[in-house]
DNA sequence: GATTGATTGAATCGATTGTTTTAATTATAC
DNA sequence: GTATAATTAAAACAATCGATTCAATCAATC
C-alpha cells in the first residue's frame, strides 16, 4: 500500500477517535499526515470511503477472532445451558485485545455510535456477526421475554459504546494507561448481572414466556409521577449517514 | 415570553432531539418555525445561548423532582439500608415523567451525550444533584470498591443516555407508544442487576473494601484469550423487586 | 399623532466544509 | 532516453455554517 494512503489511513483513524467523524474535517487530516488534500480523493474518493476502508482493515481480524471465541464457547457448553458471561466475554475480548494494540479503532466505534452512524457501518461490516451473537445470547436467557431481551441488548449496546469511548472522570493514573483488559472485565461482569436481573413487574405485561405470578402485593410506588396516561411517542428518527 | 422566542425554544428542542445539536443549523430551526433567522441572536445571542436556556427550563423541575424522591426514598430507608433500585428510580423517574408529556427534551440530552456535550452542560444545570445521587449510591453499596463504583456509574450513563435517545430496532409497535415510564422500568432493573453484580476478580486488586473470598474453585476459561482466573457470576443475590 | 424602544426582515459577512480541477512531479516500462 | 501511467501539489469550486448589519415594522407611551 503507498507510504501517502497508510499515513492517511492511520492518522484519520486518530482523529476520528479523538475527536468523532463529523468534527474533523479533511484538512486536520492531511495537516496531521503532512500531505496532500487531493490525496484523500485520490486514494479513497470521498470522506465515507476513506471512513469506509479505516473500517474494513480492523473489523475483519474483529469479527474473525469473535467468531471463533464463539464457537469454542458453545462447542464447551454443548447441549448444556450457555452461560451468559461466556458470550459477552467472546464478544468483547477481540475489541480489547484490538485496542490493547491500537486503541484508536475501538475509540472510532464508539464516537460513531455517538453520531448516530454506526447502525449503517454495523449493517455493513458487523452484521452476520451480530446475528449470531444475539442468537447464543438469546439461548443463554431462554427465559427472557423477547422484548425484554432486546431492550437489555439495547442497554448494553449504550454501555459498551459509551465504553469504548473514554473512561470515568477521575479514574486517576491507574486507568489511564489504557487498561483495555480490565475494563472489558469490569462491564462484563456488570452486563452479566443486567442481563440476568429479575424482571420488573411493571413491564410483564407482554405475551411472552414469563410466568404470571397471581398479582403480587402492589408496593407503593411514590416515583411514578403518573403511571395511567401515556403519551404517544412519534417513531424513532432514522440517523443518517450525511447531514 | 414573546411569541417567536417560544416558538424557537420549542423547535429546537424537537429538532435537536431529533438530529442532535451541532447536525442542526439555525437555518433549519428558522424554517420549521416560521421565524427570522435575526430572532435566534436577537433573543438569545448564539446558539449556544439557545441551548443553554433550552435545557434550563426543563431541568429546573426535573432536578426539584429527583431530590424530592431521593429525600423520600432516604427518609423511608432510615438508618437501614438504601435499596439500590429506589435510588435509581429517583433519579429515573422525573426524566421519564417529564419525557412523557414530551418527549423532546429527554432526547436532546441523549443527543448531547452523543455529541460529547454533555460533560459541560451537567456541571452546568445537573452538578449539584448528580453529587447527592451518587453518594445515595455509595452508601446503598457500600461494600463495592471505589473504582469499581465509578467504573459502574460511566456504565450506567452510557446504557442511560442510548435509552434516551431511541428505543431498540425492532420493539414493533408494541413500544413505539412512547411508554418511557415502562422504559425506565426495564432500564432501572438491568442497572440494579449490573450494580450488584459480584465484582470480576480480575480487577480486585485494587485496595478497596471489599471482602476477599478465600480462593474460589478456579474454574476453566478457555473463552478468555488470555486469563489465568475466571470470574464466577452465581445467581442473583436479593433482590425486592420480583422473583 | 409623533416619538421612542422593541422586534423582525432581508441581505451579507467571513470562515469552513467536502469536492473538483488542472498542472506539476514522480515512477515505471519500453 | 522517451513515452506512459501513477501520484502529488496548488488552487479554486459550490455549498453551508454561525454571526452580523441595517433598514423596516410594530407596539407602547407621552
Amino acid at each position: 500500500m503507498s507510504d501517502t494512503k497508510q499515513k492517511i489511513l492511520d492518522t484519520a483513524e486518530r482523529l476520528f477517535g479523538e475527536h468523532g467523524y463529523d468534527a474533523t474535517s479533511l484538512r486536520q487530516i492531511i495537516a496531521a499526515a503532512g500531505v496532500n488534500l487531493a490525496a484523500i480523493h485520490y486514494h479513497f474518493g470521498s470522506k465515507q470511503e476513506l471512513l469506509d476502508e479505516l473500517i474494513l482493515r480492523k473489523a475483519g481480524p474483529v469479527n474473525e477472532q469473535r467468531i471463533a471465541l464463539l464457537e469454542r464457547v458453545v462447542a464447551q457448553a454443548g447441549s448444556g445451558p450457555l452461560a451468559v458471561e461466556k458470550v459477552l466475554e467472546a464478544f468483547m475480548a477481540p475489541m480489547s485485545s484490538a485496542a490493547e494494540e491500537n486503541p484508536q479503532f475501538v475509540r472510532v466505534m464508539g464516537r460513531l455510535h455517538a453520531e448516530g452512524l454506526l447502525p449503517a457501518v454495523v449493517e455493513q461490516h458487523f452484521q452476520p456477526v451480530i446475528v449470531r451473537f444475539r442468537a447464543a445470547m438469546q439461548r443463554a436467557l431462554p427465559e427472557l421475554p423477547e422484548l425484554e431481551f432486546l431492550w437489555r441488548l439495547h442497554f448494553m449496546i449504550g454501555a459498551m459504546a459509551h465504553t469504548m469511548c473514554g473512561a470515568p472522570d477521575f479514574t486517576g493514573v491507574a486507568s489511564a494507561r489504557g487498561d483495555f483488559r480490565a475494563r472489558i472485565d469490569r462491564l462484563v461482569a456488570f452486563l452479566t448481572g443486567g442481563f440476568r436481573a429479575p424482571v420488573s413487574q411493571g413491564v410483564e405485561l407482554e405475551s411472552a414466556p414469563c410466568e404470571r405470578r397471581p398479582s403480587e402485593s402492589v408496593q407503593e410506588s411514590p416515583a411514578s409521577g403518573r403511571r395511567q396516561a401515556e403519551t404517544p411517542v412519534p417513531p424513532q428518527t432514522q440517523t443518517t449517514l450525511s447531514r
